[in-house]
DNA sequence: TATGAATGAGTCTTCATTCAT
DNA sequence: CATGAATGAAGACTCATTCAT
């Protein structure tokens, strides 16, 4: 009778439910009532699928990750100009991922991040995708740029990685904070900004 | 009787132990009864002197901003340079402000960002002070250098101090998250970011 | 599975419970745990069904106020001589409503008039019912006896009015301090007091 | 060392602050420290000379009845009709007493006879000053007009010591309730209440 | 599998009372 | 005698978790 597929589908209803709440209230702010509530189901039921509420930040705080992981060098961003992209990023905050959960949510980055303080399971994830992500990036800034990448000298890449990842990190907050920051300004900056990261 | 360095001297009591209770577990995460005994003092104490938790959490987003924003223009970091500055700072964590509290504890950051969100007094409290931490940076980018300041033209002083928030914040979160960095490889990064602000 | 009439039967049990203990112990020297404990069930389900202490002493105090209300011309007391019933009123202090309640437990009256003086919203609604109660006692004092009612004219009815709810409040004070007075004496009294009402 | 009379001044400044205290808050509202200020002295001072809250709390009742029952047959009343010095003790609710404390605060009357269900100590005292106050109400109505009283025949004096209660209790209960009453339809009810008790 | 009522430990907060000064 | 800072035991209320149905 166990079917894995429902099984499946009965989590993704749950972290989609737990993201969005977590999303508007914190990881502490949403209460499993809530979250039950917006998965349209009883809060008994979450238990079936999920050990406890911080196994749910757990899994969602990871499939964050991943999905940041993912995006990096995303096969369709590849072409695009990385300021294009950034820029992109930042005013699209609602914008939803196929399956239907919201892609990178600043919100949630700042939980997470204030969360990898405490919960040392979610410290280690965190520390460990943060290396995943950063491999990656290093790949894209090294691979050529015929095949995606954007072809740079191996002895600049970890610095540029991270210059990359201080922007990146950067936004996310002003992100948070600042909304409506004027589009014109922050082009003119981020062009500024990339400019000697590819030269 | 009624004595005002003492009542000032136990305000700072509560707040030093909240600090390092919000700190360690979150604002939502350390309890009251966690604050009085690390504070050393009995729960009902503290209602003496801050109407409720939410009050000690805003005093201290309060004041971590005001470090924040006093810290920006210091006289004597104006003569250093300020990639010299940014990775100084990233290496002092731990370092003490003259009372004894920790000067922006990143930890807090992310709690204060993901805070902001929910808390409506925070969110604006944190507006507000970005707004002076904005002010206060284009002032130094466009002072003369003999005044202490980068004497940047007007027409990029907004993109420059765009820039220069996106670093710094981004170095906030690597700071909590990767404390251990290479000091050679950020100051390789520091130094390609800030020529271009500069230049 | 959502049960109404489950519902239901939980605030009643809460309410009676509350009520015991409102009436032992006055509205604030009873706690939520002891209502808990008298009801059977946790502090913590309570909150189910009423979302405060002060909800609770709320409809305490309307389903007090309605029940006396009911009462004042409720049809099986209108063929009986009004010295009667304020008669056997007094002496059935703790019959028991058909709901299991007690009826306008005279600790209670007490407790909602010193109540009524603290809790705006419980003032209120004692002065709405006191209207209630007034224009009740008023229709019944002038409708005439074929109907039920005494058939007093319309001249004399509001002093009359004000006459009977003076003994009325008076004999629940003596009710709650007295209530063995001697019933020979009371019925005397009470005869020579309604005597000069209805002529 | 000890000063009886200073200490006497003491308990009455207490004692005072205290009545103000319960009448606008109730027993249970009216904190320590609130009662404190009022008297304009420390919480600590209070203990001093009442060992705790609730013999504070006896200490009012016990006045309040006092005051009561000394009034009942005052001198300077004795000489006014009954009806009048009712009608007249209605609207007088803030007529303080030569010792400056309000005199039979119907918000206090109300609180004695809630805590009286509550406090077996405050029960007893209720019910023995009951009596007093039933005895001197006795005596009044028999006593000879020519002495001050009504000269009631004395197999009439328990019944009518009766009603003279039951609206007198009535009255502090809509003095509470309805302090606005109109004051021609209050003298019409009384008047004609109080017809039958004396004839 | 699913429900949602029920639990109870834990949270913030208040306040009568004590005690060092 | 007097202060008022300090205590700590409750109190109201919340919420992750369990379990009978």
């Amino acid at each position: 009778m166990a079917d894995p597929s429902r099984a499946q589908a009965q989590r993704k209803r749950i972290l989609d439910a737990a993201q969005t709440c977590f999303a508007e209230r914190g990881f502490h702010g949403a209460s499993m009532a809530k979250i039950a509530e917006t998965a349209q189901m009883s809060p008994g039921l979450i238990y079936r699928y999920f050990e406890s509420k911080s196994q749910i930040i757990r899994s969602i705080v990871e499939l964050q990750l991943e999905q940041i992981a993912d995006e990096i060098n995303h096969p369709k961003h590849s072409h695009q100009s990385l300021a294009e992209h950034m820029f992109d990023d930042f005013y699209t905050r609602r914008r939803r991922h196929e399956d239907d959960r919201l892609w990178m949510d600043p919100g949630l980055i700042m939980e997470i991040s204030a969360e990898a303080a405490r919960d040392p399971v979610i410290g280690v994830a965190l520390r460990r995708f943060d290396e995943t992500v950063q491999a990656r990036i290093e790949d894209w800034l090294r691979k050529p740029q015929t095949q995606g990448g954007l072809g740079i000298a191996e002895a600049d890449v970890p610095a540029k990685a991270l210059m990359l990842r201080l922007v990146i990190e950067g936004l996310k907050v002003r992100q948070t904070r600042q909304p409506d920051l004027d589009p014109a300004l922050l082009r003119r900056c981020l062009d500024q900004l990339v400019q000697p990261l590819l030269g």
